[in-house]
RNA sequence: CGGGGCGUAGCUCAGCCUGGUAGAGCGCACGGUUCGGGUCCGUGAGGCCGGAGGUUCAAAUCCUCUCGCCCCGACCA
């Protein structure tokens, strides 16, 4: 393909609203252009390489017995109202009316479809397992679209669901499809890892992320130096923390703290470590108020706490609130004190503190000394905490590095939480009727493409993975005068070569722009 | 949704405070020049200044409303 035949118009300036690399890159070689907010066209440029993602994926779910099929973008609001979904999506499900006044939503995702399409024609134990997926366009309203295809709206998605009559089976087609993306993301020569994640509200048992690595990552996981142990922070947990020696109690006594308001402020007017603080948060949800403890050093795990909570919303109570229920402006709450109605969790590693220092709930007042259970009574403890570098890692292999990833992938074990809410049953050898196991498997396919780019790129632009590269080789002519050069060399070169090829004669080109821009098009650079 | 910001040429932006014939660089077109890593010179085309209303002799500029976009936060695969 000749250059100037192609749809292809590079620029030179940044595009002001491009933040991340990818996005800038992109926008500048012609790959895609924004058409609303978290909305793009995919230039021929762009979809080469969303095509050439996709062949891979393609094969790689063929190989893992999966078979492709293809669901509506548009969903009746019925199956969504049948899993509960329809409310707890929220404002992140684009919905609409029809003529007749019926809702719809443009789907973010496809379990209700698939769940009622197999519903329909599975009926035995027989007939399990079963595995489809497919590559289609997705759409979620996302409050913040940003960084271009990395968090777009509107996205293109593989997605893969797996029906079983045992956990054996879902196992194992879990184990295949894990294989499955691993092969991926290594035949695109991706630096990536698999972490445990969170399930969020797709919900289910467990559930494993594919993260490629990058400074750009929205995402925070944790790895112990052999790759034993990798974790999302949301849902990453760690080893003993080293405990410090045993000391006699001393007693709890109340002492001035003027001013002082952070952990670290306390800790120097009163000279102690900040390892002996308790830091008490309160926070609240839809239905409570809860006072969270944890080591002054360290941050609370928002996403563990809204687990152990089972909530939907969570925040940090607001200021008026805190002071209704410590009885002290913000900076003093302790857990010594409270109204009765706030529920008092505790971090696991603050269960060792002894003598530790905690607001006194009180202005300008902080205690010494305190000690759990004679002068401190906890609801629950839990394990609360954010993990961050260094930590021990839980399976022992040293110390956590913390590492920056983008989600390009993310496979969940559903258990029967689809199938039990829309019915979706079978009979068993005994007869009788059971939901059957689901798993859901997702990869995000243009948000793979940006990750390449965001960890394949230089000052100059973009220094594609061979598979992923739009084009191979570029060809140019460096004497744009000469025509034999122009129509010969360079186009007999063109022919039969996953190629660009030069513009050749017509507007005179020099070779310095067309190298600074025929990197990002092709692979090649030197 | 809360806070902040921006909409002026295809792109990146100046002009707005202090109202008076709309600018630059890049890109584009034409001519010349140069010729192995983003040449140089000249000429030219191109804008209902996001939209509506208001104030004024006069509005890109001031006021009100509206639409779109971006950033931070809450949220999220």
């Amino acid at each position: 393909m000749r250059w100037n035949q192609y749809y292809l118009f590079t620029t030179r300036e940044v595009p002001k609203d491009a933040e991340v690399v990818s996005h800038q890159l992109m926008i500048r070689t012609c790959m895609i252009r924004k058409v609303a907010a978290g909305i793009y066209s995919y230039l021929p440029l762009g979809w080469r390489s969303i095509r050439k993602l996709e062949a891979i994926v393609r094969r790689e779910m063929e190989r893992a017995g999966s078979v492709e099929l293809s669901m509506p973008a548009i969903h009746p609001a019925e199956l969504w109202r049948e899993s509960g979904r329809w409310d707890v999506y929220g404002h992140l499900l684009l919905r609409m009316k029809d003529r007749h006044d019926r809702d719809f939503c443009f789907g973010p995702t496809h379990e209700e479809v698939v769940t009622d399409i197999v519903r329909r024609d599975v009926k035995s134990y027989r007939q399990l397992p079963l595995n489809l997926y497919q590559i289609q366009t997705k759409f979620r309203d996302e409050i913040r679209p940003r960084f271009g295809l990395m968090r777009g709206r509107e996205f293109i998605m593989k997605d893969a669901y797996t029906f079983h009559a045992s956990q054996e089976s879902l196992d194992s087609a879990y184990e295949a499809m894990r294989e499955a993306y691993c092969r991926v993301f290594e035949a695109c020569g991706l630096e990536y890892s698999m972490v445990e994640a969170d399930s969020g509200t797709i919900g289910g048992a467990s559930s494993h992320e594919f993260m490629v690595l990058a400074d750009t990552g929205e995402d925070a996981i944790v790895r112990s130096p052999s790759g034993s142990y990798a974790a999302n922070v949301e849902r990453a947990t760690i080893g003993a923390l080293a405990a410090s020696a045993a000391t006699d109690p001393e007693p709890l006594t109340e002492v001035d703290t003027p001013g002082k308001t952070s952990v670290a402020q306390v800790a120097e007017f009163l000279d102690r470590p900040v390892e002996q603080f308790v830091k008490t948060l309160i926070y609240e949800t839809e239905k409570e108020y809860v006072a969270v403890l944890v080591r002054g050093d360290r941050e609370v795990n928002e996403v563990k706490l809204t687990n152990h909570l089972d909530c939907r919303h969570l925040g940090l109570a607001r200021e008026a609130k805190v002071v209704e229920l410590t009885g002290a402006p913000l900076g003093f709450a302790g857990p010594i004190g409270l109204a009765d109605e706030v529920r008092v969790l505790a971090d696991a590693t603050v269960r060792p503190l002894v003598n530790f220092v905690c607001g006194a709930n009180a202005a300008d007042r902080h205690y010494t000394g305190a000690n759990w259970d004679r002068d401190v009574s906890v609801d629950e403890w839990a394990d609360l905490l954010l993990a961050a570098a260094g930590d021990p890692s839980p399976d022992g292999d040293g110390p956590l590095e913390l590492h920056r990833g983008i989600e390009v992938g993310h496979i969940f074990d559903l258990g029967i939480k689809y199938s039990k809410a829309m019915e979706c049953t079978y009979t068993d050898e005994r007869g009788e009727s059971q939901p059957m196991l689901m798993g859901c498997y997702g990869l995000g396919i243009g948000r793979t493409v940006a990750a390449a780019v965001e960890q394949n790129h230089d000052e100059d632009g973009m220094i594609w993975p061979v598979p992923l590269a739009p084009f191979e080789a570029l060809v140019l002519s460096l004497d744009p005068d000469d025509e034999a050069v122009a129509r010969g060399a360079a186009g007999g070169q063109v022919q039969g070569r996953r190629s660009a090829g030069d513009p050749g004669p017509g507007r005179r080109r020099r070779p310095g722009p067309r190298r600074g821009q025929g990197g990002s098009v092709a692979t090649a650079r030197s």
